[in-house]
DNA sequence: TACCAATAGTTAGTGTGGCAAATATATAGA
DNA sequence: TCTATATATTTGCCACACTAACTATTGGTA
């Protein structure tokens, strides 16, 4: 009985994502951004942390590894970053905010939090926080799950 | 400054959502369900809801239509969806489920049920309507729409 | 009647997501 | 050294999402 119920939450949980998603894509094409939603994730991550490998940087984004080779030829092509070989490993390379991907995301930053904040109207801290804690247990139930057996 | 963290939502939601996706389409895979997952939402929704044109269904999925297009074409070709021509308006058609159609939703629906049950894990009912009422209020202040329960 | 705006659906283009397989290089072990 | 295996990245294929533009049809109205 509770289980049609719960059922609806992967429905709602897609909905929302695909609406944040769009709300802030349109934002982004509104502004002029010049940038996606998914490739301002990847250079806001590598304005934070340095030098990175394509598979670091899919560690932390969370994006597979054809996926972000995508983004990235993107980025590289717009000029934001560039692909320096690595020194030691011919395989890899390490990923580098160019001047004007710096300036990209200095210039984005503030505006894209102001964009991210307008989901939150009517809730509370405590309800991130719960937010936070649901997905990240549903997350956790599933993950792992795919990859073994 | 809170803004910084309650942007951390997009990324959250996004990666779970799509990990939700993904777990499900592996279990529809392994199981040779023959559909995917939002071939499967469509199909859900037609056998409950009986003859619907292609307008109303994307309302009730919350697809664009050109989405919708290409998903039904797909169901089309594998025998489980028709269209038929609307009897007083031409440009339209209505969606109806085939022989084979009723019987792959009558097969997969109890197995989909528990598929999707994985997810709420360590996590109650209380949890469940928490999630539900911020997924639709976000939802609500991004598109300023009211949502039925 | 003739026009015109609205509606139903499709097509085209771009970006993203996932899987599987391919390529190139690195590294551990015999 | 030679080989087997592992790792980093890319390519190909298919499905989905969003936008814009297009076709066909409908229905209201001048």
């Amino acid at each position: 009985m509770t289980q049609e119920l719960f059922a609806r939450y992967s429905f709602l949980l897609d909905r929302t994502a695909r609406k944040v998603k769009q709300y802030a894509q349109h934002q982004f094409k509104t502004g002029d951004f010049d940038v996606t939603v998914d490739q301002w994730l990847v250079l806001k991550n590598l304005s934070e942390n340095g030098l990175l490998s394509q598979t670091e940087l899919a560690n932390l984004v969370f994006k597979d590894h054809p996926t972000l080779t995508r983004i990235i030829d993107l980025l590289c092509k717009k000029g934001y970053v560039e692909r320096i070989p690595h020194p030691q490993d011919r395989r890899s390379f390490q990923l580098h905010l160019t001047e004007s991907g710096v300036a990209k995301v200095t210039e984005l930053r503030p505006k894209i939090l102001e964009i991210r904040e307008k989901a939150w109207e009517n809730l509370t801290e405590s309800d991130f926080e719960e937010f936070k804690r649901i997905l990240n247990t549903i997350y956790q139930n599933l993950d792992g799950q795919v990859i073994e057996e």
